[in-house]
RNA sequence: GCGCCUAUAGCUCAGUAGGAUAGAGCAACGGAUUUCUAAUCCGUCGGUCGCAGGUUCAAAUCCUGCUAGGCGCGCCA
């Protein structure tokens, strides 16, 4: 029995002491303020508008031939609430359902419709900084709760290997290298100055000696190019691993070049009729998209912009059968969403199509000063610094906790003292104090005997109560975190769990509490199946002990 | 100048398909431990939800106008 069934039981009553309505407004059980009842609907005042009574007296009504076994009770309260608390077989249907599926409880059936989701996707200039921490979880779960949602997903870490950033990038290694061999080097305008630039032309050295100078000066930096990159790809792995990110598609942006799908796209654009050329340049009437101004596709160089090979990379993801794109991207990418969702109309693909998730700034603080982050300065820190200080759980809850809308103030002398208070520890805690009981029981002889020999109408108490109707709603909350991509909510969702879940602990010895055991058992058993199911969404380590 | 994000307890933040007394953690203070993990639990203290109007039976949530901070407005990516 799920919420959504007696939703759905209640507005077929409502149709039917109400037949003249044609539509009934949707039915929405929350959970009560303590002590109305175990779920409430404001229902009654959304029909006051179309029945023009008062929202009391409809309560009332309804409240009068809702006689469902469902209900061990129901109650009016004023100006309008109705409250209901459920009979136990409710409980007992739901607990027999989540017992016998597990995680796999919160799992909605295949949609058949293939998502993919592109986040992180950093230049491989450089390493990872935290910012790129932030996208890397948003994306990371999001992934996961769109797979409980049904759809099948693609994780995708887009390589922007094509650009001018990748050449400036090569130059800057390749003075480091010349300089090493003796040679001389023009110092390069613009240069990447991280030490990592240094450490990689040291690599190259190691590996190559001097036999990349054998060639001409322009071969030297395409090579230098290639080796860098994956050097630097090499690196960036390593630390999305550490982090616990996986994809499952490394995209190229220059196999857009090699397939001559940019060039196919560029054809597209130009028979749409939303081209012109001005200046030597192709552009793209965007404005007829609600753009501010129109976009240039091809330079008065015949090179391709970064937005038309993005546009090129959107097509791509259709012609590759999604037909659902997020792209997770840094506040600073915020101008991009307008022309690109004009991109999207303008080669004819659905408007929807594209969805984008963005989130705001991280800004770096040490001493309580702001340390300003940039890849060209070498000043920054990394993700895998951070990881190191602070450890992988308590980096990704970190970073998960916050809405993507908000601000990042990173503390780093805070991250490193919120490490030992993390509320991620107080998960893991209360998972390995639930699997406790059960080892525990398993050693005394008490084993749990399976929600059909537990008395469920023993668990009475307040705070027995809280954790079933919790257990309840979780789906629902998950259902809303999906809809609104909100996935900062499942911490603060999973901390609620956890808390309900000590009170309970705290207030009885479950083991030792003779005729309740059973039924108490059933609800440690059930919470290991929930606090599971959100761990794993988050990507949280499940620790048996600690 | 235009567009978007943010403003909620001393601090860090939740809470917007309008709903009952605005929540959590940390900090401060006071309690609970012969126990299945005290990395826990219970309690106290703490708020003109940035400001001013408006809509509504009902506004942190919706509308209008302000204020402050941030980000964006390239033939960069």
């Amino acid at each position: 029995m799920k919420i959504d069934n007696l939703e759905k039981i209640i507005q077929d009553a409502i149709q039917s002491i109400y037949p003249g309505i044609s539509k009934i407004p949707d039915v929405l059980l929350v959970p009560s303020p303590e002590g109305f009842g175990d779920f409430s609907t404001t229902v009654s005042f959304d029909l006051a508008r179309i029945l023009h009574k008062s929202p009391f007296s409809i309560a009332e009504e309804i409240s009068k031939h809702l006689n469902f076994p469902y209900f061990a009770s129901i109650s009016v309260a004023k100006p309008g609430y109705l409250n209901f608390f459920f009979a136990p077989f409710v409980y007992r249907d739901f607990l027999q359902e989540l017992e016998e599926k597990g995680e796999k409880y919160f799992y909605k059936e295949r949609r058949g419709i293939k998502v993919q989701i592109e986040f992180v996707s950093a230049n491989p200039t450089g390493p990872l900084h935290v910012g790129n921490g932030r996208g890397g979880i948003i994306g990371d779960v999001l992934g996961n709760l769109l797979k409980v949602e049904g759809f099948d997903v693609i994780k995708e870490y887009y390589v922007n290997d094509a650009g001018s950033k990748m050449n400036l990038f090569a130059k800057s290694i390749a003075y480091y290298y010349m300089k090493k061999l003796g040679k001389k080097a023009e110092p390069v305008e613009e240069a990447y100055r991280g030490a990592y630039i240094e450490d990689i032309a040291t690599e190259i050295l190691n590996d190559y000696g001097d036999s990349l100078l054998n060639e001409e000066s322009h071969p030297l930096i395409d090579k230098i190019q290639e080796i860098g990159k994956e050097k630097m790809m090499c690196r960036i792995k390593d630390s999305l691993e550490k982090f616990g990110v996986a994809f499952d598609s490394w995209f190229y942006e220059s196999s857009l070049y090699f397939s001559g799908e940019v060039g196919r796209v560029t054809e597209i654009f130009k028979k749409s009729g939303y081209t012109y050329e001005k200046d030597n340049a192709l552009w793209f009437q965007s404005t007829l998209f609600g753009d501010d101004k129109d976009r240039v596709l091809v330079r008065g160089t015949e090179e391709p912009t970064y937005t038309l090979v993005d546009a090129v990379y959107h097509k791509n993801k259709w012609d590759r059968g999604f037909r659902k794109v997020i792209d997770v991207w840094g506040a600073d990418h915020f101008g991009h969403i307008t022309p690109m969702k004009a991109l999207i109309q303008g080669m004819g693909l659905p408007k929807d199509f594209l969805g984008i998730v963005i989130y705001q700034i991280v800004h770096l603080f040490e001493d309580g000063k702001e340390v300003m982050m940039s890849k060209h300065s070498g000043t920054f820190v990394t993700l895998e610094e951070l990881i190191n200080e602070v450890g992988r759980d308590a980096a990704r809850f970190f970073f998960l906790l916050k809405s993507s809308d908000t601000h990042l103030n990173f503390d780093i002398d805070l991250a490193k003292r919120e490490s030992i208070d993390n509320p991620v520890y107080y998960v893991q805690y209360t998972y390995a104090r639930l699997k406790s009981i059960l080892i525990k029981g398993k050693e005394r002889g008490i084993q749990y005997r399976g929600i059909n020999k537990a008395d469920l109408s023993l668990l009475g108490s307040s705070n027995e109560k809280a954790l079933l109707n919790h257990f309840m709603y979780l789906e629902k909350e998950i259902e809303n975190v999906a809809r609104k991509y909100s996935v900062h909510r499942i911490p603060f969702i999973t901390i609620e769990l956890c808390k309900r879940i000590n009170t309970f602990y705290q207030n009885y010895n479950i083991l030792s509490s003779e005729r309740y055991v059973q039924s108490r058992l059933s609800l440690v058993y059930n919470a290991l199946n929930v606090l599971s199911f959100l761990m794993d969404l988050m990507g949280i380590e499940k620790k048996e002990g600690m």
